[in-house]
DNA sequence: AATGGGAATGTTACATCATAACATGCCGAC
DNA sequence: GTCGGCATGTTATGATGTAACATTCCCATT
């Protein structure tokens, strides 16, 4: 799968992304009802991070809601069931992008130039992390990994 | 030294950070105002970290600001300067303890119970991180780590 | 088909977090 | 003593997020 960074059939990726909630939500019972589905499609347009309120305008231009609960419950559903995820250093939300069938712990590499913001895998940091906690007697539920730095593409324009 | 989770004698703690910061002034040629040390003092009193506006409350009842601007100035001045740090999941600062001399790239641990942040020295995961986003071509410049969790005090009692 | 219950959505209103922009004051270098 | 730079004061507003309650939709049961 090509990074975020580079250029790619971005069609693919959201259309994968696209059959993956599909399937979780027939194998899970969830309702993806228009509202949630669309603001997927809206996230997945891109790897940028959308904000609640950008998502918002958009809804608002399809008459699809004009308040900002509207986007942000969407957003919650989305988050809570992994289809998307909140990227804490934006104040933003970014499609999930990964194909993981489990829980998985994504940290991310938020690109200062272009925006755009890969997941990447993080199950070796977080036990390291897990295991270096463990020893304070800190039990960890959460972990919130973000790099911001500059990508490759980006690296090279400059 | 203790964590920010266990009882400790925390006034230890708060004078440390406070002759760190006179030195660090001293050497670089910083101006710690009375403001700012002000800030670094009340952000000082508790192992938690606490919202700007929480902040400014305080400076307001000591007659030392009433809008946002002032607190927010204090709080990036001790930012920039390596002597607090903002905790990107909860909106809030809280006071370096550590007694890093050279620029450190710490990890937190946040307390859901008792909203204590400890924080974590983050060496190993950062390098681990750095080598797995080099591989993709991403220069990290800023790293987020924060885990939410219960730490062992708060977990006994429930 | 009626109906009742749970989930989703609509709407109002507000809470919370953060910053732009410009005015004023302080202080040391020259 | 005055000029320039930094810190502070102040106004106003922008940006992000949520509580609370009304309404609608859908489907399981009757």
């Amino acid at each position: 799968m090509p990074t975020a960074f580079e250029r790619h059939d971005h069609s693919a990726c959201s259309h994968a992304a696209l059959v993956r909630a599909d399937e979780l939500a027939a194998a899970r019972g969830l309702r993806l009802t228009p509202v949630r589905r669309r603001v997927l499609e809206i996230l997945l347009e891109r790897h940028r991070a959308l904000g609640a309120y950008e998502v918002l305008e958009r809804l608002s231009a399809e008459g699809l809601g004009k308040q900002p609960p509207v986007a942000y419950r969407a957003l919650d559903f989305l988050v809570e069931n992994g289809l998307a995820h909140r990227v804490q250093r934006l104040n933003a939300f970014a499609a999930c992008q990964s194909d993981h069938s489990d829980g998985h712990a994504p940290a991310f590499l938020i690109c200062r130039v272009c925006q755009n913001v890969e997941e990447m895998d993080a199950a070796t940091l977080r036990s390291a992390l897990g295991s270096q906690a463990d020893a304070l007697g800190f039990e960890v539920e959460r972990l919130t990994i973000e790099a911001l730095g500059r990508c490759a593409g980006c690296a090279a324009e400059e």
